[in-house]
RNA sequence: GGAGGGUUAGGCUAAUGGUAAGUCACUGGUCUUGAAAACCAGCGGGCUAACGCCCUUGGGGGUUCGAGUCCCUCACCCUCCGCCA
């Protein structure tokens, strides 16, 4: 959510930078109910001053055995009219804030302007394309040909989008998780939290999935809860509704969790394959910095999710995502995407970003500054560390070998009892 | 599912229906060679050019001239019983 001050104060900048993301935006509505609430706050104050000076005089005057007859009646019209204003001023900021919350952040100076992925811009490249004497496959025909995927079983059980890992696959699967968890917390600095993987509504908005984007989630039956589409949601909200010391910035939290999408709106895209589930998993990177960190962070946190795909020996390219693709609560977002010899392409498999104050804004986030002064949004940046199903799918194609086994990257041996290769 | 208890500012904790008192922590100041102690001030949000004023006792509603306090309702937390991994 954005700053109202800041939008009353900057509305031609903040119109014109909010266009940068494509759809249009009109705020003058907006500025028209800030100026109303305002008008309404000055007199019914007047009035409340009023009243709280008639409520002591009343209290005075029957101490001392007095009359109040009349200013008691003075004073029920009175609270009358403070009725009435104050009904204006809620009115105006219950849609003020639905106003607001349904405005997307507002995108960073050093972000591209564009409108579609063609505009993202390649920021660095690492490793090499692997070559092969043969033609590569396509990571189901491997995972089916080996028994460790099953895309069948998988949607008798659930339907579309869920797969059944089986034996290696599974193991895989597992071995991938720790070994990001690990690295992550033992190299990279981040703590490891396993929260809940449902939330409630407060959650959701918090973090900027609600109110917009409620046809995305799963939602649970009876209940005002959801199934969590990542733990950016969960474990940005850890700190909601709280006050931290500036000596606590910056946390950095690692998770690993299953997520669930609806995937709403991608009917026919890469429906074969692991790529697009309704289920899958997620080691996630989260950080709570003060704001003049936040940019610095976010470069180490990309760093941070790269260094797995360096030590699995991926191949991958960093691109910074242009305005017309930024998510709704980003002001600036670096995709990862790894090379997929299947698809003869580089596909996303992370996305970070600073939300800078949007998120702790929306949730109630806040520091307190070590020189007194008042309580300061934090900043909040999260990114996938990686996504583990794309991941599975990076090393079975860029492993594979002509006989259909895949070799083990080095650095994943020791996570499936040192197992070198997976074959028939 | 049943019974009971609870929610006051960053933490803790008061308040016969009369307009939120304290305390701890934290920050700044005074004092000091320096520190501690002591003392003073600040420490939720909003409106205003400013002086100041208004709001804030989990959310919403009601009674009242006036609600932290009384009534209704919802949410969340805790304890016990039942069931259960």
């Amino acid at each position: 959510m954005l700053d109202m001050k800041f939008v009353r104060e900057n509305l031609a900048d903040v119109e014109k930078r909010l266009q940068t993301r494509g759809g249009i935006l009109d705020l003058s509505g907006i500025k028209e109910l800030d100026k109303k609430r305002r008008m309404a706050i000055q007199s019914v104050e007047l009035l409340k001053a009023k009243k709280n000076s008639a409520s002591k005089e009343i209290a005075w005057l029957k101490k001392e055995n007095k009359d109040t007859a009349r200013i008691m009646a003075e004073m029920k019209s009175i609270s009358n009219q403070i009725d009435e204003l104050d009904n204006v001023v809620i009115e105006c900021e219950l849609k003020m804030e639905e106003f607001l919350l349904q405005i997307p952040n507002l995108p960073h100076q050093s972000v591209p302007i564009g409108k579609t992925t063609d505009d993202n811009v390649e920021v660095r490249r690492h490793g090499n394309i692997p070559q092969f004497a043969f033609t590569p496959r396509d990571h189901s025909e491997i995972g089916v040909n080996l028994g460790i995927l099953d895309f069948e079983r998988g949607s008798k059980l659930a339907g579309a989008r869920f797969t059944l890992y089986k034996g290696t696959g599974a193991l895989l699967e597992r071995a991938l998780i720790n070994f990001m968890l690990d690295m992550h917390t033992c190299k990279n600095g981040y703590t490891e939290v396993l929260p809940p993987f449902m939330v409630n509504r407060a959650c959701m908005t918090g973090t900027g999935q609600l109110p917009k984007f409620e046809e995305d989630l799963f939602k649970i039956e009876g209940w005002d809860h959801f199934l969590i589409p990542t733990a950016e949601v969960p474990v940005t909200n850890i700190f909601r509704d709280e006050i931290l010391k500036e000596d606590d910035l910056p946390i950095y939290y690692t998770a690993y969790t299953p997520c669930f999408r609806k995937e709403a709106g991608s009917y026919g895209k890469d429906v074969k394959g692991l790529i697009r589930q309704h289920q899958f998993n997620k080691v996630e990177l989260v950080k709570f910095t003060k704001p003049e960190t936040s940019y610095d962070e976010l470069e180490k946190l990309t760093l941070d999710a790269e260094k797995i795909l360096q030590k699995l020996g991926l191949p991958y390219r960093v691109v910074a995502l242009c305005t017309g693709d930024l998510g709704f609560a980003s002001a600036k977002t670096y995709d990862i995407e790894v090379w997929l010899p299947g698809q003869n392409k580089y596909r996303e498999i992370s996305s970070c970003s600073n939300f800078e104050d949007f998120q702790a804004r929306r949730a109630n986030i806040k520091y307190k500054p070590k020189d007194g002064g008042k309580p300061r949004f934090v900043h909040t940046l999260n990114g996938s560390g990686l996504a583990v199903g794309r991941t599975l799918v990076a090393i079975l194609e860029n492993y594979q070998q002509e006989d259909g086994s895949v070799v083990i990257p080095e650095a994943l041996r020791q996570y499936m009892g040192g197992m070198e290769k997976i074959s028939k």
